[in-house]
Formats: structure tokens, sequence, C-alpha cells
DNA sequence: CCTATACTGAACCACATGGTTCAGTACTAC
DNA sequence: GTAGTACTGAACCATGTGGTTCAGTATAGG
């Protein structure tokens, strides 16, 4: 089940990990948009914009259309999701993870403390 | 400000793009663990062990330590926040987008319905 | 039919990535 | 002090990435 995941978050955050594509899927998400269009936005040729829609399409995270000469592209069906949950699960591993250390520093002032009101005895 | 952002999603992002670096992570929410523990865990050699790690620092994901030959990793200071707030903000866009759609589709249906109230007349 | 538009694909480029090996260096423990 | 452990760094390799140019193909419009 896990394991099914691990190609999709290499391609999905692989595609985030781009601050032109993160601009596409913004872009996108405004209004859809012809290859063209992105192209002229982001300031690069057609050739260059088509391999990020396509890195996009590949993560499932954008579906393009192709109608006469122009293609059209949209956000695709997922939304990042799962990729939400990996991060969520992961956050309160690491909050978890803090919590515990500050359990190990509330023990050690509490051992001052009493180590000290033993001394004041 | 968006601006501030761009580079360190370009890195966090990337890191977590990777199976292994995600395996690490979860690892180390875990426990802390030296370079070989963690290399022999995912069957890697020390040095390749070593470049992911890297890659994670670089992210601010992790932070070691060296004691002496002994370097620990552990968790650092970020947790994701930023990277699950785009996530949060870009998926409200997207649902916006869709629920958007179902508006013109819920008004395509009621003028069909109109339309065909209408030649019922 | 002709021209402009919109995309596509192949080829190329420099540089990054994910891994390795090999040869150190530095620390631990006997 | 010597043997083993743990890491480090340089060098190498294959492949991927982010971009380009150039030469198409296909469609739209007059």
């Amino acid at each position: 089940m896990v394991q099914y995941y691990q190609g999709q978050f290499d391609s999905s955050f692989g595609a985030l990990s781009d601050a032109t594509r993160r601009g596409v899927l913004e872009q996108l998400a405004r209004e859809d948009a012809s290859i063209t269009a992105l192209a002229e936005r982001f300031q690069m040729t057609l050739t260059g914009m088509k391999k990020h829609v396509g890195v996009l399409e590949q993560a499932g995270l954008v579906t393009t259309e192709k109608v006469g000469r122009v293609r059209t592209c949209k956000l695709g069906g997922r939304g990042l999701e799962e990729e939400a949950a990996w991060i969520e699960r992961y956050r309160q591993l690491w909050s978890a993870r803090f919590d515990e250390l500050d359990a190990v520093v509330e023990e050690l002032k509490r051992k001052e403390k009493k180590a000290r009101s033993t001394n004041e005895k």
C-alpha cells in the first residue's frame, strides 16, 4: 500500500520541485490555458513549456486536450490529496518527536527542582 | 514574500521526490540514527547515504552532529509547515476550480430543464 | 491556394542526480 | 601502537533535467 504510492510521490513531488511548474499549476487554477499562453507568461519557448506540461501531466496534476491546432491545459483530476496526507502524517510524527523531547526536558526540570529542594533541606 | 520561499520549495519538494529520502525522514521520526545505520537500512554505501542526508540537510529537514567518529542525524527544525500550507492553498484553488465547473454544470442542467418544460408546454 | 499560427519531435547542451569505488583521515579499544 | 570502525572526499559513470534551436506537420483564415 505504501509501496503503491512511491512512484506517484516521486513524480508529484518532483513536479512540485520546480518554480515554473508550481507557477503553471497556480495559473491553471485561475483559468485553462494553451501552451502558447503559458510559454509567454513564463517567458520560455513553446518546446520548453511543453516539457513542463508533460511533467505535470505525467504526475497526474494536469490534463490536456488538443482541439484544432490548440492544446488546452487544465488542472487534472488529482488534487494532491495523497501528498497532503503524507506531509500531514509526517508532521505528526515530527511533532510527536519534539513533544517527546519536551517531555525529557520537563523530566529533567522536575529532577533538577527536586534535587534543589533536597539540597535546600 | 512568495518569492522568498521559491528556493526553499525547490529544495524541500526536491528532497521529498526520492523514496529513499522520504524513508530516511520516516526513520528519523522514529529515532535518531548514524550514517552507517541508515546506509544499512536502505542498502546503500555510506557515501551514497551521506549524499541523501546532505540533500535533506540542505532542505533544512535534517540536522546532523558529529561526535567522535559517529555523525548522528536528527530531524531538523523545519517540519514542512510552508510546504503543507502551499499544498493546502493549492487544494483550495483546485477545488474552487471544480466547484466552478459544478456551478456551470448546474447552470446547464437548469437551462435544460427549463427548455424541456417549455417544450412540454 | 497561401500564409500565419500552434504545436511537435529530434538533437543538442550544460549541469544535476543517484549511485558507485577507492583512498584517505580520525577516533576507539585492546 | 595497531587494528578495526565510521566517516569523508575525489573521481567516475549513466541517466535525468531544464532549457535551447531547427525543421517539420497540421489547422485556420482570407
